[in-house]
DNA sequence: TAGATTGTTAATCGATTAACAATC
DNA sequence: TAGATTGTTAATCGATTAACAATC
């Protein structure tokens, strides 16, 4: 929990991944891991798994290992996944509808409390709880409503303009599906999913092999 | 285009994003860049442009810079994007929809040409040009159609099934959003999109702030 | 206690940055 | 020619791996 030196990207990036096959040990029963064993599911060294953690502090026994459903809660509390977050998902075309029903099936800590769209159409649809209207209603809902996180699924021409909205509004964080680099303050965080970016590189070890 | 020393993941990672920006520097009629101003505009050093480049060959010219559309070009090449890839796209639910879509009117070197989902409901959809057909079909379409890569769209639990299916079949590159991480022979390429994690990453980001 | 495995320091490796000679 | 900017070598920085003492 203490947090002296910054912790390099490289290792948050593994953070997600050490939870989820956690997670996956934890759902089939295994109480304990050793860094060894879960090198070899993972992937990692074990010696990298080790450091990995020990940046956050000493999860584990020695002698003993892991605890699985220890580890994956603290990974959890450190990712910030102790609490629930409140998000606006904006733009409701095919993408936008995928991520929210991904989210709302496999996300927890995540509560789609709006969702947006430029169209009319969108006045139409239902989806759980959420409130559901045009986006000239966006920036007033996400004031008065304690959003912290906006799914960006607009096309590439709106996403700048969405994001003013949504910076203007108070969000915190982004998640960026929109094909563009975002110009955004220096407190705003964002994740940006480049799909053509991660296809274009499959291009290449494709062809590298 | 010879390669001696295997390039690194972290440089090719940068790769599509170069040429992002370039494409769109020649959208816009620029015709010649130095790294020092590209350097401004990606958020890489202009060292490791030009470190990055020299990995496949000397595109710029001294005291001058580089041509946007040769250097365009040229990573495109380096990519492999001069060609076209015959694709599947597997699971047509909305990411399925979403993501053919997406490729249909984005990535012109990538051609949809069959659609699968294990729901019979779709042999009453139509896409393009598109052979589309249960997963019982995959195998043999695969096979027959010169199929270089699959995008695989499936709930987690049918990952690694319509996995084996598809590297039985002798796919090169599959491009995964199923949520697992698939065993694959070494000999495919495989890029994963792992939203959880992606989601997870942003969570922590904005605690650290 | 003996064995196992962590937490942590030290060594290695690789990637990024800086510097500069080559050259357009 | 003088100025600009590359290609490339050398220096630095950071991340990964190895080693081992601490300890359960």
């Amino acid at each position: 929990m203490k947090q002296t030196k910054p912790i390099s990207k490289a290792v948050i990036k593994r953070l997600p991944r050490y939870r989820r096959y956690l997670g996956e040990l934890k759902k089939k029963g295994v109480e304990k891991i050793s860094s060894k064993d879960l090198s070899e599911l993972i992937g990692y060294t074990a010696s990298q798994i080790r450091q990995d953690l020990n940046n956050f502090g000493g999860f584990g026994q020695q002698g003993y290992g892991y605890s699985v459903a220890n580890l994956y809660d603290e990974i959890g509390n450190i990712l910030g996944l102790n609490k629930t977050y409140e998000i606006v998902v904006v733009g409701f075309g095919r993408l936008g509808q995928a991520m929210a029903s991904y989210i709302d099936k496999n996300e927890k800590q995540f509560h789609i409390a709006g969702i947006f769209d430029v169209s009319n159409k969108i006045k139409d649809v239902e989806f759980k709880d959420a409130f559901v209207s045009t986006c000239e209603d966006l920036k007033e809902f996400v004031q008065k409503n304690n959003i912290e996180i906006a799914v960006i699924t607009v096309p590439r021409e709106k996403g700048q303009i969405v994001a003013d909205t949504l910076v203007d509004a108070g969000i915190k964080g982004i998640w960026n599906f929109s094909s563009v680099d975002l110009e955004l303050p220096e407190r705003i965080s964002v994740e940006n999913v480049h799909m053509s970016d991660s296809l274009h590189a499959l291009a290449y070890y494709m062809k590298d092999k």
